[in-house]
RNA sequence: GCGAGAGUGGCGGAACUGGCAGACGCGCCAGACUUAGGAUCUGGUGGGCAACCGUGGGGGUUCAAAUCCCCCCUCUCGCACCA
């Protein structure tokens, strides 16, 4: 063993040893427990940055410490490899979006995922571009399609104008794009939609059952979700006698409505107006409001406007004639477009209704304060007791919610309903580098399904990428062109394709049977392998890709394709990489090169530091000194075995026997500790902190040249502490095991167990406090009863300079820890 | 505004059910080996001369509080006119 620890080489011979020897290759055994350890795949952007490597770390030390537990691990990687950059690179290098992802891969996977020495089964690489992948996104399109979860509609939609496309609810944030933060703007397309609001009454039940989830990630999908109980209530519109619906969870505010609003977009609109005098301000009112984009739209800063449509409704309760107004804060997309006002008791409707001068009446009295409309400066939104309200003054309004909405079911004017915040998935995208979905129009036979024998639609390569102009594929001709499947007629094919995201809705179902050539997947191998047992990602995904994830696994489970309802078990949700207080990127000049840090200190050193240096959910501060402290630790366990390794081959480790020995008892305790730390929520920080103690101890311990006697204590330390580093420094493990003659890849040894009877101490430190405050420590040996103890701590110099001879008040003893004397 | 999380040395962070605050690492200081040290090893390192004081601030419960309760402040993230 060489005197000096040096990582380059010793890394890449490991990682070509396992390769090799198809080490991390893994198959179903019926025989063995498995466990699924899965971490988001990448996509192939062209190089990893820090938070992949933190990332892949993470899931690594998981998978191989379960590996060394018995488990049969399912540790697999792939690509997320359709996506815009591909096309971007395309129109600005003028190369193939698919020889540029094909390329990144290659490089990602070979010169950078595989020199950080990860136990991934590369049998099962996936890349969701491939034909062989994608076939299976357009088999569960028609499947969904057949079922009536994928349907077209034609509706206002969120642009990009910069990506040139529709993006999904979820695809905007604050009104900007989530990938370039663009504005995003509102248009009226027709587009194709997945039914997940069919779905969102499980998806939100199933949050509660996500135990191995954090609970902000439920929270924040669970405000997505946004289920809200309420009631529709039919007005009727005077003169022309149309329904209009409202839906309002406040049915105990009826008797207070003064006016009504509704959308720019509501439908009705034009029948309310036409041929008023007010016509022409509304018409000039919807249109300006629907010309501004979703930033502006929906900045709650923004001033509540409006104008009046001329019309009024009758409200179904009182009969009051009631004008109608359209208003720039009423969404469409909610409820039914259209809501009751009550000033009194809605803060929107209070100012709006103060604004232009509409009045404003009390029907909920608080029991604190007389309410009167005319010196509220506020709407009143608490609970109260029912005035003004016919039959059901008062009464409470948290029971008159009740009695009102019995009331207008049984006059069948409305009936309760429940409203949803979630909106139906909007997948169509007008890009070139994505699945295409396998639909066919008919002048004939109209919207046909590509059938299924005829699937993969691949996509045609022979492409001109201009960025400009019409969807891409809408421009190949060759493409478009198609005879239809059911009358063999002219046809054209579908032009959108699928939103990336539905690539990685289903992959980690994929992974389980990746050469499947029949089905999406081998429904036996993933009722094998699935659910995932630790999946562990970024926050960012919180609702986008976890949510779809979870409601395609319904699907497919719907399909009868697999058993179960969820695909993650258990979710871990690592915090960024930061320097200098900011995320890591190009952009702001704070990156840190993965492969800068790999060359200088090796894979392993960056990947304990990246552990040890904040546990996992939380931000990680990156320091360069932090980095040199990770190497140098490593570095010293390298010295201390180097001294011993030709010594230590012959040398039988120490076992019970050595059980009064310091440092075999400090090993057990390591042992405990890290095996302890790693089961509780994976606090990697603390586990190589302890194996730090080990190590420090392990230099005090032999100051002086090791007499060969404790040769054995010697062997059972950096034994254990070698099998303890394998799954956070596995080629350095390797390498140590390998050099004190360890049998085979320390991969496939066993973790080590403690041994309980070398942790037990024969002798207790005892803290003693005289009124809560440290004032001495007594030796006293294990096991004594808690008079000895009392006595001892009486008898202490030092507590009676303190209690200055007087009697104690009371004396509580904790066992084996500490004693308090109260004077 | 609503929801979630977090405030501990110069810094990153420890402290499982209330029981020695600051493990471990970085940085810093001193020493050793050295022509030299940005290498390595050893020791020290919350503040204060001290009694003591110290976990964002203020109250409280307790023999004992970073940990439990109440009030307040700050920061981060998510949602944000959802009727």
């Amino acid at each position: 063993m060489n005197e000096r620890y040096d990582p380059k080489s010793l890394e890449s011979r490991w990682q070509r040893k396992w390769e090799e020897s198809k080490t991390f290759r893994v198959t179903e055994d019926l025989s063995k427990k498995k466990y699924y350890c899965l971490e988001m795949f990448p996509y192939p952007s062209g190089r990893i940055h820090m938070g992949h490597v933190r990332n892949y770390a993470i899931g690594d030390v998981i998978a191989r410490y379960k590996r060394m537990r018995g488990f049969n691990v399912l540790h697999p990687m792939g690509w997320d490899a359709f996506g815009l950059p591909a096309e971007n690179a395309a129109i600005k290098h003028n190369i193939h979006p698919s020889k540029w992802t094909l390329e990144n891969i290659a490089f990602m996977r070979d010169t950078q995922l595989k020199r950080m020495g990860l136990s991934y089964d590369w049998d099962r690489e996936i890349a969701t571009c491939l034909p062989e992948y994608y076939r299976w996104n357009q088999w569960i399109f028609l499947k969904m399609f057949e079922r009536g979860l994928a349907y077209k509609k034609r509706s206002y939609v969120n642009w990009c104008p910069s990506c040139q496309t529709v993006l999904a609810n979820e695809q905007v944030e604050a009104g900007l794009c989530w990938r370039c933060s663009a504005v995003v703007v509102h248009k009226e397309l027709e587009q194709w939609f997945f039914k997940i609001t069919a779905y969102a009454e499980e998806l939100l039940a199933d949050c509660d059952r996500l135990t191995g989830w954090p609970e902000r990630v439920l929270t924040m999908q669970r405000n997505w979700i946004g289920k809200s109980v309420g009631v529709e209530v039919d007005f009727i519109v005077a003169d022309t006698g149309e329904k209009l619906t409202i839906f309002t969870t406040r049915q105990d505010t009826l008797f207070g409505v003064t006016f009504m609003s509704i959308a720019p977009e509501h439908p009705m609109i034009e029948a309310l107006i036409r041929g008023r005098s007010e016509a022409g301000t509304a018409r000039e009112f919807v249109q300006r409001v629907m010309r501004e984009d979703k930033a502006e739209r929906t900045d709650e800063k923004r001033e509540k406007e409006g104008v009046f449509t001329g019309a009024y409704a009758v409200n179904p309760l009182n009969g009051d004639k009631v004008p109608i107004w359209v208003a720039n804060f009423v969404l469409m997309e909610y409820g039914t477009g259209a809501i009751m006002a009550v000033p009194a008791h809605d803060q929107r409707d209070f100012e709006f209704a103060k604004k232009y001068n509409i009045p404003i009446r009390v029907v909920i009295q608080s029991a604190e304060k007389n309410l009167d409309a005319a010196a509220m400066n506020e709407a009143y939104v608490n609970d109260g007791t029912m005035i003004n309200s016919g039959p059901f003054d008062g009464i409470s309004n948290v029971e008159g919610k009740e009695k009102v909405v019995d009331h207008i079911e049984k006059k069948k004017i409305g009936k309760r309903t429940v409203n949803w915040r979630l909106r139906d998935w909007g997948v169509s995208r007008q890009r070139y580098w994505g699945t295409p979905i396998p639909i066919i129009y008919c002048p004939e036979c109209g919207m046909v399904p590509v059938p299924e024998q005829d699937l993969p639609v691949k996509l045609p390569m022979d492409i001109e990428l201009t960025g400009k102009g019409l969807s891409p594929l809408a421009e190949a001709a060759s493409f478009v062109q198609v005879s239809c499947p059911t009358c063999g007629g002219l046809a054209r094919r579908e032009t959108d394709t699928m939103d990336t995201f539905v690539d990685s809705s289903w992959y980690f179902l994929r992974y389980c049977s990746p050469k499947e050539g029949k089905a999406p997947f081998d429904k036996q191998a993933a009722s094998y392998w699935m659910g995932v047992d630790q999946y562990i990602g970024g926050i960012e995904h919180a609702v986008l890709h976890l949510l779809y994830a979870r409601f395609f696994t319904k699907v497919i489970r719907d399909l009868g394709l697999f058993d179960g309802d969820e695909p993650f078990n258990n979710l871990l949700t690592q915090g960024m990489v930061i320097k200098d207080g900011a995320k890591m990127s190009k952009s702001k000049g704070n990156a840190v090169d993965p492969d800068f840090i790999m060359n200088k200190y090796g894979a392993d050193t960056a990947r304990i530091f990246s552990l040890f240096a904040a546990p996992p959910e939380r931000d990680l501060e990156w320091s360069d000194q932090g980095v040199e402290g990770a190497y140098r630790f490593l570095h010293r366990v390298w010295a201390f075995v180097a001294r011993h390794a030709e010594a230590l081959k012959s040398v039988k480790p120490a076992s019970d026997t050595a059980r009064g020995d310091a440092l075999f008892r400090k090993t057990h305790l390591t042992i405990k500790k890290v095996t302890e730390d790693i089961e509780r929520q994976f606090q990697f920080n603390t586990a190589i902190a302890a194996m730090m103690e080990l190590v420090n101890e392990m230099y005090a311990q032999t100051a002086d040249n090791a007499p060969d006697e404790r040769l054995p204590v010697i062997r059972a330390v950096v034994e254990s502490l070698t099998l303890l580093l394998a799954p956070f420094a596995p080629h350095f493990a390797e390498e140590v095991w390998e050099a004190i003659g360890g049998a085979g890849s320390i991969a496939n040894a066993s973790w080590p167990e403690y041994d309980a009877e070398a942790i037990k101490e024969s002798e207790v430190t005892i803290v003693v406090q005289v009124n809560g405050k440290v004032r001495s420590k007594i030796t006293l040996p294990a096991g004594v009863s808690g008079k000895e103890v009392e006595a001892a701590a009486l008898a202490d110099l030092k507590v009676r300079e303190y209690t200055d001879g007087k009697p104690p008040k009371k004396v509580i003893v904790v066992q084996g820890k500490l004693v308090n004397v109260v004077v």
